[in-house]
DNA sequence: ATGCATGAGAA
DNA sequence: TCTCATGCATA
């Protein structure tokens, strides 16, 4: 054994997630979100007959916003979503995350009513017995509201926010203490043998922890450092861990890096319109000397931030 | 801890 | 093409 660890990339994704998983569940606040709008009525307007002018305006206008509500108030904010308590929970669900077995294929989109999400659900009880206390309320909440369309399974406790965070902290914490690194419970998750399971990275393990996943992500992966968390108090006990860390010399990726001005230009242009057409990224790309490519994955990426959990939640 | 990137799958 | 889950590289 030498070099080679590259872990199966990605593991099938759940294919169902159309755009709106989170069906009606913004009762509170600005639950305006973003994802959903294929096209905001009026900016699109003013993006519509994008011109240089039109462009440099936005720019223009939007680093005005930016300089005057500099250092606080973002144009948008991190945005909340999901959760409020769901009462009609199981839209979402179809994620199995790391595809266990597959082969199910639960079809797209369609809301399925039960459907299927309680393979990866959770043997939790007993953790959450001994956990903290927040996330035994809200789970025991959940379990009173079970079963009523005849299909109903559990998917209230593992998608409340409340019990991911409450457990994101309990990992960390445990983790810490089992003197183990993100990393290497990363790596370690291949040594669970779970099917469709395989190593994950320090990035990931640490977003879980800091909850900058995005709502199913953070369902998903759950089960599997649970999992994993048992397994090293347990192994702990009686021998010891082994962490395996390899180094294969491969080609290196280079990371562009967005200089502050151009940053912002993008942040301004992001304000504006965050689905920028095909012509818009490239006269934005070209104004910004930045590479089409880049300025496509900024606003991709951009996006994906908005939909991150931390903070999300409005409770 | 986070920025930019890749790739699969769905539109 | 976009979204989403993830990861490499890096501050």
């Amino acid at each position: 054994m030498m070099s080679m660890n590259s872990k199966q990339p990605h593991f099938a994704m759940h294919p169902t997630l159309p755009e709106h998983k989170y069906p009606s569940l913004h009762s509170s606040s600005e639950a305006i979100r973003r994802a959903c709008l294929p096209t905001p009525p009026l900016q699109s307007n003013l993006f519509a007959s994008l011109d240089e002018t039109l462009l440099a305006r936005a720019e223009a206008l939007a680093a005005v916003d930016i300089a005057v509500s500099q250092g606080k108030s973002h144009p948008f904010k991190p945005d909340a979503t999901y959760h409020t308590m769901n009462s009609v929970p199981c839209t979402s669900t179809s994620t199995v995350p790391l595809a266990h077995h597959h082969h199910h294929h639960h079809h797209h989109q369609a809301l399925e009513p039960g459907d299927l999400l309680d393979h990866i659900s959770s043997p939790s009880l007993a953790l959450m017995a001994g956990a903290g206390g927040a996330g035994v309320a809200a789970a025991s909440a959940a379990a009173a509201v079970v079963g009523a369309a005849g299909l109903a399974s559990i998917c209230d406790s593992d998608t409340d926010p409340r019990e991911l965070e409450a457990f994101a902290e309990r990992f960390k914490q445990r983790r810490i203490k089992l003197g183990v690194t993100q990393a290497d419970v990363g790596s370690a998750l291949a040594n669970l043998k779970i099917p469709g399971v395989g190593s994950l990275s320090q990035s990931t393990i640490c977003r879980f922890e800091s909850l900058t996943l995005s709502h199913n992500n953070m369902i998903a992966l759950k089960p599997i450092l649970q999992a994993w968390l048992e397994e090293a108090e347990g192994a702990q006990r009686e021998k010891m861990n082994k962490p395996e860390l390899f180094n294969g010399g491969e080609k290196k990726r280079k990371r562009t890096s967005i200089a502050a001005p151009e940053k912002r230009s993008l942040e301004a242009y992001f304000a504006v319109q965050p689905r920028p057409s095909s012509e818009k990224i490239a006269a934005i790309a070209e104004k910004l000397d930045l590479k089409k490519n880049v300025v496509r994955v900024w606003f991709c990426n951009q996006r994906q931030k908005q939909k991150r959990m931390k903070f999300s939640a409005t409770y």
